[in-house]
DNA sequence: TCTATCACTTC
DNA sequence: TGAAGTGATAG
């Protein structure tokens, strides 16, 4: 791959103030263990979340894309991204539940704009839009069931709609963003954010991208086309394609693409080449997503959500693309912990490009940077999810959007975040998020913290160290620790349905958490995970 | 840059 | 069969 992290202009890697250094903190593939430093209790806190790994699935194709620079499409109605956000989990323990969910992050702090035929930094980024959560619609389930086949994210959508009341999750075009996925053990409530959630998160370098309202680079397009089933008529090889435009045109005779004629023109170098360059980082280390793990928060999952989104403020996080991040660790820590330095600005700034692991490689993220952290849960009813995970009419759940206000790095900090979970029906559409704003006032709630810590750190982490996971980065194959055994379904109890959230969450909730996540009371069933 | 609309596709 | 996801296109 190209130089992976570069073409958008990420070269640098995430320092590790916060969070040690991608060497110091890799560990070898298994490390995404916790240890982190940071985290002292990293063993028990982690409570097995450390023998997680997570692969990302079409590596290939994302690999692809990135050396490039992957393109997202954003409209207003929700565009869904491809290629698609699959993973393969393993390590999870069959009978405890899982919360999987995803967020989306800045990846920088930067304006792209895509001029002769590369992407080049034109300016400052503008704010974060507010961050927001999607959760798995089959959270919580069952780590058997996770492990049993792929974790789709392929209906998540994202928007440039600020107000957008679906719960897509909202971007700015033209800035560069990381995708995370974040696995949170399940509480009591089928929730999360309780004290002692414990979570991790991986990031794949590799699936970082600049959001567009449309395409710049025609190879992204055409890469699109050729992969994606949805954009099958305009493959044309043949005639197909002259045709076809002919008649749209009204025009009896073939007519060339205006496409055809701009990629051409364009396709000669491969954009990024320049000097941002690719979203990803190293081609090696594509696969790998790197992880940080939190063990547990040990804050409260409350706490979490408080920390702020960090995006921007986060030097630079840049992901160093094609390593894998690999799951910090959050621990324990308190948010405030997580945020607090002033340092750990820096951190993100350092890529981990550095010596990008190899693909094999997995960095541990110390969790300490504040938020990398994953979402945080938040034990709020809202939050917690509720229904049975397999629910038979599991098509019909929904993801949950948890919205934070924005994520900002700079702060560092714990604002907090709000989050929603949207749902389409259920949705009720939340208030928009405070423009812009930094701190979202939300900030501390309680119940919300967590999950906005997650949300914001979300922002944040990119920065953050990120541990590369060699193994991970397997495109395909997830080793073989995943059992299979599937445990049976747990039907989940009976669920309860959450009063629609309230304010203290984080006051720009997007939506009501109801629907999707009802919590449940007391179905301990998986206490025992750890 | 962004949006609405189009024809085409998958599901 | 219709809903929904595609990139292309014009404005």
């Amino acid at each position: 791959m190209a130089n992976g992290g570069d073409q958008f202009g990420l070269a640098e890697r995430p320092d590790s103030d916060c969070m040690d250094s991608p060497k110091e903190t890799k560990q070898e593939n298994q490390s995404y263990a916790l240890n982190s430093p940071a985290s002292p209790q990293t063993a028990s806190s982690q409570q097995g979340m450390e023998g997680i790994k997570v692969f990302l699935h079409d590596r290939e194709l994302w690999t692809k894309f990135d050396e490039v620079g992957t393109e997202m499409i954003i409209t207003k109605a929700g565009r869904r991204m491809f290629p698609s956000y699959k993973v393969k989990v393993t390590g999870l323990n069959p009978k405890t539940k899982y919360i999987l969910l995803m967020d989306i992050v800045p990846a920088d702090d930067h304006r792209y704009k895509f001029a002769d035929n590369k992407w080049s930094i034109t300016g400052k980024a503008e704010p974060a839009m507010p961050g927001r959560l999607y959760v798995h619609p089959d959270s919580p389930a069952t780590g058997a069931h996770w492990s049993r086949q792929l974790v789709s994210f392929q209906k998540l959508k994202l928007t440039n709609n600020h107000l957008d009341p679906f719960g897509h999750i909202i971007l700015n075009s033209m800035h560069k963003y990381q995708p995370r996925l974040h696995i949170v053990k399940a509480d009591e409530n089928n929730g999360f954010g309780s004290k002692n959630t414990a979570f991790c998160t991986h990031v794949f370098s590799e699936t970082a991208f600049i959001a567009v309202t449309s395409y710049q680079n025609h190879k992204i397009t055409q890469l699109k086309i050729e992969n994606n089933p949805f954009a099958k008529g305009f493959r044309g090889s043949d005639d197909n394609e002259l045709h076809r435009m002919a008649k749209l045109q009204g025009k009896d005779y073939p007519v060339v693409p205006r496409s055809t004629v701009r990629q051409r023109a364009c396709s000669a170098g491969s954009p990024f080449s320049g000097e941002v360059q690719g979203l990803r980082g190293s081609p090696e280390a594509a696969a790998s997503p790197y992880s940080c793990e939190n063990g547990l928060n040990s804050s409260s999952p409350q706490e979490l959500l408080s920390a702020p989104p960090a995006h921007y403020s986060l030097p630079h996080p840049h992901l160093q693309h094609g390593q894998p991040l690999q799951v910090y660790h959050c621990t324990k820590r308190k948010v405030e912990e997580n945020c607090s330095s002033g340092n750990r600005q820096h951190s993100y700034k350092k890529p981990f490009t550095g010596s990008s692991p190899s693909e094999g490689e997995s960095y541990y993220h110390p969790s300490s940077y504040p938020p990398p952290p994953p979402p945080s849960l938040s034990n709020n009813p809202a939050l917690g999810l509720t229904d049975s995970p397999y629910s038979s009419d599991m098509g019909q759940r929904q993801a949950c959007m948890f919205a934070g206000s924005e994520p900002r790095l700079d702060e560092l900090n714990c604002a907090p975040w709000s989050y929603t979970c949207p749902l389409p029906s259920a949705m009720t559409p939340m208030e928009p998020y405070p423009p812009y704003t930094t701190h979202p006032p939300y900030s501390s709630s309680p119940q919300g913290s967590r999950l906005s810590a997650i949300v914001h750190q979300s922002s944040p982490p990119l920065g953050e160290p990120i541990a590369h996971d060699p193994y991970q980065n397997q495109s395909s194959g997830p080793p073989p620790q995943s059992s299979q055994n599937i445990h049976s379904r747990q039907l989940s109890p009976p669920l309860r349905e959450y009063p629609r959230y309230t304010p203290n969450l984080s006051p720009p909730l997007y939506h009501t958490l109801e629907t999707h996540t009802h919590i449940r009371c007391g179905v301990p069933e998986w206490s025992a995970a750890s």
